[in-house]
Parts: structure tokens; sequence; C-alpha cells
DNA sequence: TATCTATATTGACGAATATCGATATACAAT
DNA sequence: ATTGTATATCGATATTCGTCAATATAGATA
């Protein structure tokens, strides 16, 4: 399994964690859970969303993004890459620009999950 | 600053994440917000905070914890302390036990950072 | 005191992560 | 086709993280 990238299976998560507990989370929605968690838990990707949340329409392209991150482009592609994968971002190309937009749906599950 | 342990000033956070906010937040906000997720962001640590969550009077002592998560005594110790220094836990001793507790007020913090 | 038990700390290890420069790819426009 | 721009991927590196065995510490009890 040496070099092979973790994809989230989304389904994991939306659908186990939504449910009202009555008894403590097994290790694998802990697990489930601490996938999206770890996507959030970065001052970059915190910036990220919170740039999205309010940019004109919740959405931006890279090039807007790297400026206030202070970071290289690359850099903010790859925490781009591991929000998107995470489900809370969906890309969307127009001409040479990718455009990045907040997912509401994602975001209440994170809420909901901490009650 | 090789081996130096980094502990959380719970001041850094309590004040400022808990502000209304109008505009995207910075980077040192964001750092700050990313430390208790950081904490959070592990799944043995939300199976700690889950257990002590439905457990009576929501505390419990390490005895009680390293059997459901199946991790060895110096590991559930080594979580339960991430968790209190980013204040989300309190360390009580009686007798020969160390009993953790939830801090609610500081789990309310991180749900409302998430508006 | 000595001993037993519960918890914390240390030291080490492999795995994961954040970052960047260099490069590849995709698309637009000449 | 060529050039230019925006974004993604690759490769490398330094740092952080999760885990355990071994050990240390604290407190209870004999």
């Amino acid at each position: 399994m040496v070099g092979v990238k973790k994809e989230i299976a989304l389904e994991d998560i939306s659908v186990r964690s939504t449910v009202n507990r009555t008894a403590p989370i097994d290790r694998v929605d802990a697990e489930s859970m601490a996938l999206i968690l770890k996507a959030v838990a970065d001052p970059a990707r915190l910036q990220l969303l919170s740039i999205l949340k309010y940019a004109p329409n919740q959405e931006a392209c890279v090039c807007d993004l790297t400026a206030p991150l202070g970071l290289s482009q690359p850099t903010v592609s790859h925490h781009l890459k591991v929000l998107a994968d995470a489900g809370l971002l969906t890309r969307e190309r127009r001409g040479s620009w990718a455009w990045f937009s907040l997912v509401p749906l994602r975001l209440n599950e994170l809420r909901s999950f901490l009650e």
C-alpha cells in the first residue's frame, strides 16, 4: 500500500454520522469522522473555507486564493484537493480556471456530528 | 525549537473564535482553531470524547478507557493529554485513579465556530 | 518500610503531513 | 502550431503524529 493515496468514500460518513446516537461511536465511525475533521484541522484549509464563505457566490478560483494565504500555488492546489476529497468543496473548470465552491450539505454533516 | 512540546494557550481561542465574523479569518485565528480541531481529528480521541459523553456523570478513569479503545495504556494516556491540553477534558485525581471529564463550554466553542 | 496498582513519561519507530521547486497538463489566443 | 497562462502532479525534505515497550511516578495498603 505504499504510495497509494487514500480517498474518502463519502457514503461512509454521510449515512452513519447523522444518526441520533444512543451509544458511543465505534472505531469505524470514528475513523470516518476523523477523516473529515482532519481535512478541516489545518490553518490553511480553514482559511480557504472561510474565504470561500465570504466570497461572492461562495466560490473562487485558485488564482484568487494563493495571495491571501501566502502559500505557493502547488501548496494551495494541494489543500484544495484535500478539501475536495473530503467532500467539502466541489471543483468546476471554466476555461483555464478551476472554480471551487463550498458544499453546505457536507459542512452541515460536520456541524450535526458535533451535536 | 527541537523537542519543545507545544501547549495550547486557551485564551488564544476562547475569545476570538466566538466573535460573529463579517470577514474571513486570518492566519492567526485559523491556527488557533486548527489546534483544537487537530485535537479532535483522531479516531481514538473521538471515541474517548464519545465514551465520556455517554458515561455516568460524563466522566471516566483511564482504566475504563483502554479496553473499549483497544489501545495500550500509554497510548490512551497520551490521547487524554492531547484532549486535556486542548481544553476539551479536565483531569482530576481521586486516590490512585485519574478521572477525566468533558468540558462542555469548550465543546460549545468548537460547535459555534462551525456556525 | 516495602509492595502493589494506576497513571504518566521517555525513547524509538514508521507513517502521515505541509511545503516547495520543478515539471506536466489543460485550455485560450494568437 | 506556438506561445502564454492557470492548474495539477511529482519528487524531495523537514516536521509532526500515533503507537508501543520500558520505565518512572504517585498514591494506597500492608
